[in-house]
RNA sequence: GUGAUUGUAGCUCAGCUGGUUAGAGCGCUGGUUUGUGGAUCCAGAGGUCGCCGGUUCGAACCCGGUCUUUCACCCCA
């Protein structure tokens, strides 16, 4: 007989568990509706071709691939087996587990184009798998929820993308977290402006890891990627700058005087910020971080990421606007502006700030008691009753001691306990006894309807 | 993927330099209470010490492997 276990990096959710995070979804789902995005779903496992190369050398590592079903070896050679774990690879799976939903959404886009009316607002919930080394909230199964829009280079999805976070933050409680926001064209006029064109690539991986390993080393990893010497020191006066968002927006004009794309990026911030004083709302929680690089290299517009204050967890939200997403799908020039919220870590994140509403998890509103066989009787009447009234009702389903009843509707949380005995039977009524309070009371079964309520 | 780290009852943890039947608190079960839960008191059950192998007269403790946890790097929700 072995003891059962869980593969590395996955979870059960108990009822408790399950009962936080549908809060978290409910509250993530219907301010996604409430914006006019559309629900659809993806196939768990997407064709192994479709994945592969989307997410850089990194991402292939980490993709969950699918062995072939029936004899997976059949097409194997021994030269392949030379060859190396490559050349197998391509011959033992088709298949693997997607990694994201960005790119299973790309690939639905493109096959459904012709039914879609555009600009396209869909969301989508569901988990997705990545063979990383697992830490706290970093798992090797996890929910995404995305929302992105396609086919508009609009600038009002910005906004309302900031919109939404503050949103389902407000809704779950947390009060204090900063949304970053850069613009990719900013940093890509960065590279111009100090005379590195073309590199923000590796300027941006270097400098992401700024408030993490502070100035000095990001000069010397610069140092190690290749950057000059001069380069390297133009960028002093962006690091240490620390002023409020007018100041730092006037330091890049000037800054990026010379390059046009990098004005394009400080133009389209500041269009984003337009639509929201236009809509009426202010800019609270919204931190322009010019540091804020993001890894995804598919970014070319706008970039997000969420982190809630004083705790040890990662960004929680993070996304951006992409101009050629379906590009590589066969479908150029389609626009989109897409974020992503991380269930798991926001549940992380309230059980950490211990930020969960108190709320039962039992959703029974009545438990429904008896000391004999003819109470027995008349419970399963009654239940009906209340539930067809449309209460949740539970019967406690075997004939024990009333004390194990109690206890067991204690356990749950059912707030109250309904007695059908014989006194009850024979006058048809029903005491209901507040679980809270302590306070009962003989009540006939429209006016225990009436309670429950 | 690289380098560390963790694992003892359902849970949180003790267990001295390897030495008889591995402990505590909480929880659990039964009773105290034959129409009433949360409190008190009493009694009880529950552990192949993650798993496999090695060293030893003897291993929870030492060694190797493996799985899992956490951490740093990498990357990211």
């Amino acid at each position: 007989m072995q003891k059962p276990s869980l593969p590395k990096g996955t979870r059960d959710f108990g009822p408790l568990q399950m009962a936080r995070r549908t809060f978290i979804l409910d509250t993530i789902r219907d301010t996604f509706k409430l914006f006019g995005y559309q629900q659809i779903e993806t196939p768990a496992m997407e064709n192994l071709n479709t994945l592969t190369g989307k997410y850089g050398d990194e991402g292939d590592q980490l993709l969950f691939k699918i062995l072939n079903s029936g004899d997976f070896l059949k097409d194997v050679t021994t030269a392949d087996l030379d060859k190396g774990p490559g050349a197998v690879l391509n011959k033992v799976s088709e298949k693997g587990l997607r990694y994201d939903l960005t790119v299973p959404f790309a690939r639905y886009v493109v096959m459904n184009r012709n039914e879609l009316t555009f600009p396209f607002k869909r969301y989508q919930i569901q988990p997705v798998w990545r063979a990383d080394r697992p830490q706290k909230g970093r798992y090797r199964e996890f929910y995404q929820c995305d929302a992105d829009v396609v086919g508009t280079d609009s600038l009002v999805c910005e906004a309302e993308i900031v919109l939404m976070i503050r949103r389902v933050f407000e809704n779950l409680g947390l009060r204090e977290y900063s949304i970053k926001i850069n613009n990719r064209k900013i940093l890509t006029g960065i590279a111009e402006a100090i005379g590195e064109e073309g590199k923000e690539g590796p300027l941006c991986v270097a400098i992401d890891k700024l408030d993490k390993i502070g100035w000095e080393k990001v000069k010397e990893e610069l140092l190690q990627r290749g950057f000059g010497q001069k380069s390297i020191e133009s960028l002093a006066p962006l690091v240490s700058l620390e002023s409020d968002l007018k100041s730092k927006l006037n330091f890049l004009k000037r800054f990026l005087k010379n390059s046009e794309v990098g004005l394009k990026g400080v133009e389209e911030l500041e269009g984003a910020f337009g639509i929201l004083s236009q809509m009426g709302e202010n800019l609270d929680h919204i931190d322009f971080d010019i540091m804020l690089a993001r890894g995804l290299s598919y970014y070319t517009g706008a970039i997000f990421e969420v982190k809630v204050h004083h705790v040890s967890i990662g960004s929680v939200s993070g996304g951006g606007r992409y101009d050629n997403l379906t590009g590589v799908f066969g479908l150029p020039g389609v626009s989109g502006v897409g974020f992503s919220f991380g269930v798991d870590r926001l549940y992380d994140v309230l059980d950490e700030l211990k930020a969960f509403p108190k709320e039962s998890h039992t959703s029974t509103r009545i438990l429904l008691t008896y000391f004999d066989h003819k109470g027995f009787e008349y419970a399963l009447g009654l239940l009906s009753q209340f539930r067809n009234a449309g209460i949740k009702t539970e019967i406690y389903p075997n004939q024990m001691k009333i004390q194990k009843q109690f206890e067991f509707a204690n356990k749950k949380e059912i707030p109250f306990v309904g007695i059908c005995g014989e006194e009850e039977l024979k006058a048809g009524i029903i005491s209901v006894k507040n679980m809270v309070t302590g306070e009962q009371q003989k009540l006939d079964i429209s006016q225990a309807i009436v309670l429950l309520s």
